[in-house]
DNA sequence: GTTAACAGTTTACAATGTTAACTATTATTT
DNA sequence: AAATAATAGTTAACATTGTAAACTGTTAAC
């Protein structure tokens, strides 16, 4: 017989704690696996731009990577700092930036999606074809379900090095 | 057709970017939600000392939640300056220090729980029961696949007010 | 043509992880 | 029993990054 307590806890805690506990997990040991990369913890970012469907702007990428616009400035300057990324004026909109890979960040992205791709895999390990289509479509949904609430912008914070 | 570039990108990114993204929007708007109860962002430690099934030191709380121990004081002593907290010496181990939570933090502890029980309704919203199992069940999984990688500690920075 | 909106930058500040040095207490070794 | 090691927690100095506000330059709207 459960306490009123417990019953309290096991209906409100576990969707936070159980994705709290994994992305701490999963993105502090996939920075770390990518250190030699050169790139700190900002892999994700080079992904966004590397695969980016549109024009690649700061706002679009702020947008997409949920960081506050004068974070993705600091990003940004670290990441064109490292040569992996140019920052040209668009002529079409002189207000805007477009940001494009350099050769070098070009030649580590299939080290970057390798990695990604390996912790993915440990991360999934036991769970077969069929319950990993309905759990991303479920992380599809909750996604969707929360997307436009009036939460804040959050980073994830990693260790140095 | 894909290119090699979006089969890249659908192989490794989702898991981390459906996190990630979910995660922000998950806690941004359950810190918004209660800001009201003078707690901060820290309700969830209010949650873990409230469902400690063994006794509460700050060790404890720190590898539960996933803070290092000089963030986890500095939680504390926010806490007690808030009066929602205790810390008493363990008689039995002059060392550590016991975490209780007073009567204030004792009467919103109802009101934490119905935010978050809330914000789950709102986040599973769409999705049947059988579903909603499975997902939980593929989280645990995820979760204990992932737990003891050598990942560092991160931490979930939440606008102030 | 004037005003408003937008993209990006800069600055100052606040929150929090990291590292290292520290205190007090308990456990272990010899 | 005394010396040493380990543990729990604290403090201080520093780095990263979100926030807010003020700013520039450019484009859109009226």
């Amino acid at each position: 017989m459960l306490s009123e307590k417990e019953k309290r806890f096991n209906e409100s805690m576990p969707l936070g704690k159980l994705l709290g506990g994994i992305l701490k997990k999963y993105f502090g040991a996939l920075s770390k696996k990518m250190e030699h990369l050169g790139v700190d913890r900002h892999f994700s970012t080079l992904v966004a731009i590397d695969n980016a469907k549109q024009k690649c702007t700061q706002q679009y990428l702020s947008d997409l990577l949920d960081f506050d616009k004068v974070s993705m400035v600091r990003i940004l300057d670290y990441l064109v700092a490292k040569k992996m990324i140019t920052r040209t004026v668009n002529p079409q909109d002189r207000r805007e930036h477009l940001i494009q890979l350099t050769l070098k960040a070009e030649k580590i992205m299939p080290a970057i999606h390798h990695g990604i791709k390996e912790m993915n895999l440990k991360a999934l390990k036991g769970l077969n074809k069929n319950d990993q289509e309905l759990f991303y479509s479920c992380l599809a949904t909750i996604f969707n379900n929360i997307e436009d609430l009036p939460g804040n912008k959050v980073d994830i914070k990693l260790k140095k090095k």
